[in-house]
DNA sequence: CAATAAGTTCAAAATATTTGAACAATAAAC
DNA sequence: GTTTATTGTTCAAATATTTTGAACTTATTG
């Protein structure tokens, strides 16, 4: 059975409904006005629909036409999606690579290494996007992201997705200085901390619950957006928490957040970074070669 | 910008692969097998991607194929339903349909009649939202709503709406066996009632302040989420409150709440229903007809 | 080893789409 | 009110795309 709607068709529509005109999507479309007409007519002829009626001159879509359009212009969307997904799989170089980042990391690693990406290949489209712990592994899944970096990458067993250390973060417990906890002796308690209002990062994506993992507090926490605003609130002295070690060397070294050791807390963790299986991108190839062997410290 | 995947090649590689080879796709499309071949390579031309190797004699779908033929069959499977929906939309059915119900209403009426008009028409998408009071008339005139069924659904003069009476809610001043008020003489009066905490719905869209008709409070309010919720709150004693009577039969026969007369309140509302004066759609009419008819005991 | 099956090549034929010119209807400019 | 411009349509001719049919190569099966 051949298919009444086509691609084209659609394409066609939809620069008449841009450019306002029959005439005027010729033009864009580089074609002449007839041909216009007759993909309209081929089109109306195959559904048995009136897509457009006449207004004085001029041709207005009718309901059913608004629809047509309307939803085939997601239709044309998904198409171009699924030709750069099948070049993916192909193993070329992706036109479009998308790359999610936990918000525990700072950006600043990846800009280095995007600038020496694009010395090689500049004509690639590069998205960033920040995400928090747990919703990597649907972002990777989902095809909204080729590559996430950050911990809690780890896949999960029986996934298609492949995982690769990269890094170990160094997790300090971070106070303003003049906090009542640094008049403590040390190491401190996990009862000490906890009777103190933590920090926490929000999860800014897709209304997750957030990752509690190093929330201990029993008290109501200040959530914040990002780790940026935690420690500019821990340095304000609005509240306590742990914080990685290279995100806040010079604020510790300028005594503007004092370092305290807590027992039975673990200080170091995993950085990893995760993708599809299935994905044989070239891009995907460069970051992870890269990646692989970048210094991090 | 010509589009390299075309609707035609998507379904060529379906039947490739339902049907297993490509001489057994060409008899399913009544082709000849040197036309499946010629549209295989005229895809992977424009693409630029390798589809299929050659296995003995046979043609095996790579990874880059299968990317394509299994995203490709949701494109070909969503324009066909957009055909179906163009030609729903040029016969007057929507295809899109949204029911706004009041929070006072139970939406166990709509129900039945939406299975019976799915039994007429199977394909059309219906949503329906809870309201509170006030919000209809906006819900129609801004198209969140093609049918707004409720109390407060009368229109203002002047705006281009229908409505029709459809029902008409008996309202009970209901309290927890037990609560003091129980002990009072009857009816009670305004005085009396304000002096106990009411229960309210709170509104669950667009943060407006809730319509506070039959509240009488001069205690703060107890809010909650739906009418269900505030039976449930009045049940446990938290609070007192008018509640419509078809809500509560059962309880009161129950004893679970007990029915208390109120002076000088308006015991009886009208439920109606309330729809855009241009829309003429035929979902719109049924449903309009259904329920002019529909007996809400 | 012969028969059968799968896919490819390629010229010819068929079909689809586009162009160019002429036309009708409508709106804008003078 | 007339002239000019714009929009969309018609239709024969030209061009592009797809399909067919015949012949071929390669691989599998009996």
């Amino acid at each position: 059975m051949k298919y009444p709607i086509t691609l084209d068709a659609l394409e066609v529509l939809d620069a008449i409904d841009r450019k306002g005109s029959f005439a005027a999507a010729a033009n864009e479309l580089f074609r002449v006005p007839s041909a216009i007409s007759y993909t309209v007519q081929k089109l109306e002829q195959d559904l048995n629909v009136v897509l457009f009626r006449k207004e004085g001159r001029k041709a207005v879509l009718t309901q059913a036409g608004k629809v047509l359009l309307e939803q085939g212009r997601d239709i044309l969307e998904a198409t171009e999606r699924l030709a750069i997904a099948t070049k993916k799989a192909h193993g070329g170089w992706e036109p479009v690579f998308n790359i999610a980042i936990d918000s525990i990391l700072s950006f600043d690693f990846i800009y280095p290494l995007i600038a020496r990406f694009y010395e090689v290949m500049p004509d690639i489209e590069i998205n960033i996007y920040e995400e928090v712990l747990g919703g990597a592994q649907e972002a990777i899944t989902s095809n909204r992201a080729d590559l996430v970096i950050g911990t809690g990458a780890e896949p999960m067993p029986g996934q298609a997705v492949k995982y690769q250390q990269i890094q170990r973060i160094e997790w300090i417990f971070a106070v303003a200085p003049g906090h009542e906890l640094t008049k403590a002796s040390l190491p401190l308690s996990r009862q000490q901390i906890e009777q103190h209002r933590f920090i926490v990062v929000r999860d800014s994506s897709r209304n997750q619950a957030p990752r509690s993992q190093r929330v201990f507090s029993k008290r109501p926490v200040l959530s914040v957006p990002s780790v940026t605003e935690k420690i500019q609130a821990q340095c304000l002295g609005l509240g306590v928490g742990f914080i990685p070690a290279h995100r806040i060397r010079d604020l510790l070294e300028q005594g503007r957040l004092i370092a305290l050791p807590v027992e039975n807390t673990a200080p170091v963790e995993i950085i990893g970074m995760a993708w599809k299986t299935t994905n044989n991108g070239k891009v995907l190839g460069w970051f992870i070669e890269q990646l692989s062997r970048h210094d991090f410290a």
